[in-house]
DNA sequence: GTCTTTCGGTTCAATATATGAACCTTAGCT
DNA sequence: AGCTAAGGTTCATATATTGAACCGAAAGAC
């Protein structure tokens, strides 16, 4: 793997710990040695995308990013586009929604709107969504070509509970109804007790761009509850994929378009 | 330099153009050869920190800063504690306001809020401040330890107009006035006709994260007004940093400390 | 239509850069 | 005190980076 590459996935781990970490944790993490891990640090402290604690010596995710979004937000304005439509969907259906993106071949969650309930479904911004267990996952590679499908389920699928789908031929199944009806639903596929549904967001005939779903606990997700929030993501979807890719929008700004 | 560096450098680049760039383009944008900067390139792709239209192949910024972003939020809440007081001072002030974050040795705009009138100041979520030209530059050194003064000083300052303070001994004072006054003023340092006032974004006896900024017409900035501008500024930064800073969020959240 | 230029992208020998075992110093623990 | 593990540094070695030259395609020029 290149030197920028190794560093990336450095970023990459960091931004996945729980808080920040000291020199040897991170190395160990990421399996590079600890002058090399220092060395990227330093490199990525440069240019802000890590910052150091003065007093513990600990690293953390840097500012840097933040610039770079809101950039990357006034180009291609997914988050202020369809958070309202999230919040919409989360008051409707009463539980907790999120939003996720598709970047560097991974799905993940860029916003959330807590259900208001006391036993509600908690998602973490930033967490990775399987593709394969998970209703947003499901949800954005029914509606992928072919060959993005073989490239995701031929990776090795982990069993998150012992209800999670991780046989091939069935999740092509799954996917295959998913396409004909719209939406995708998710039993307990990354932890028990959650069902999820969720609905891609697209521009016509192109490679999904995100997901947007909705998890509940199951003993509040009966057959016809799920049929509702089902349809409610998908509608939601829909009207988000047509701000995003609308005609007007698709002319007036080209960057609006993705690529895939 | 090293790969990383030059590698984020050119990520910086993009970050820069107005709009998405060829490959040759970038490479002549950052001195670097046509290779060499293809394969950056792809390895950032590969992380999703750029994208390539997959009909244009020009390159535009990816996805992958916005899931940082929203953990760095997440963790060290800047924006979303921010951006309400910036919106109240924007509509206290009728002109717009800007909040900027120190990153990577520069400040950078992290969020606008436009004044409603018909002739207002423009600023460019993304667009850098330079410390010697701007009112959130001023305001933010200002109360910066010395050593941070001198480096930015010893820089080259660029007289991006005909009234810009480029003598090191005349922006010493400017900014011993500002530390007295507990807000920065400037008058047409970036661009003619433009006045702004500043004030730091900081926790007490430490190094500033950012600035909050007015920006007005200077015909509609007379001296009374640019004062009351400036005390309003100074009162929402005050308000910010207790916010970010105050005691029970500290002790809470350790995270919430920054570097410096 | 043909010629020319420029584009995105690739190759491979030359070379600059990254690497990591061993090291130092400090801080906390037994 | 003595031990362990932390953050950080060094430098000979090994490896990844570099860029001139190259290719085919496409956009202009004439």
């Amino acid at each position: 793997m290149s030197t920028i590459g190794k560093a990336l996935t450095l970023l990459d781990a960091i931004s996945r710990l729980e808080k920040e970490a000291g020199l040897s944790d991170i190395a160990r993490h990421c399996g590079l040695d600890k002058a090399t891990a220092r060395r990227f640090l330093v490199e990525l402290e440069k240019h802000g995308f890590v910052e150091q604690d003065a007093e513990t010596r600990r690293y953390r995710l840097g500012g840097a990013p933040v610039r770079l979004a809101r950039i990357r937000e006034a180009r291609f304005p997914y988050l202020s586009v369809a958070t309202p439509f999230a919040r919409e969907l989360a008051s409707l259906a009463g539980e907790t929604v999120h939003l996720s993106e598709y970047a560097a071949g991974r799905l993940s969650t860029v916003h959330v709107e807590d259900s208001q309930r006391a036993h509600r479904v908690i998602v973490d911004v930033g967490s990775i969504l399987p593709f394969h267990a998970t209703a947003s996952g499901l949800g954005f590679l029914a509606f992928c070509p072919p060959k993005d499908i073989d490239a995701a389920l031929s990776a090795p699928l982990k069993a998150f509970t012992d209800q999670t789908l991780t046989d091939p031929a069935a999740l092509r199944q799954t996917l295959g109804e998913t396409l004909r009806r719209g939406y995708s639903i998710c039993h307990h596929g990354l932890e028990s007790g959650v069902v999820s549904v969720a609905a891609p967001i697209r521009a016509p005939g192109s490679t999904p761009v995100g997901a947007i779903a909705i998890a509940a606990p199951a003993t509040r997700a009966d057959k016809e509850t799920v049929e509702k929030m089902g349809r409610a993501a998908m509608a939601a979807a829909r009207r988000i994929s047509e701000r995003l890719f609308g005609l007007e929008q698709l002319a007036a700004d080209p960057l609006a378009r993705r690529a895939g």
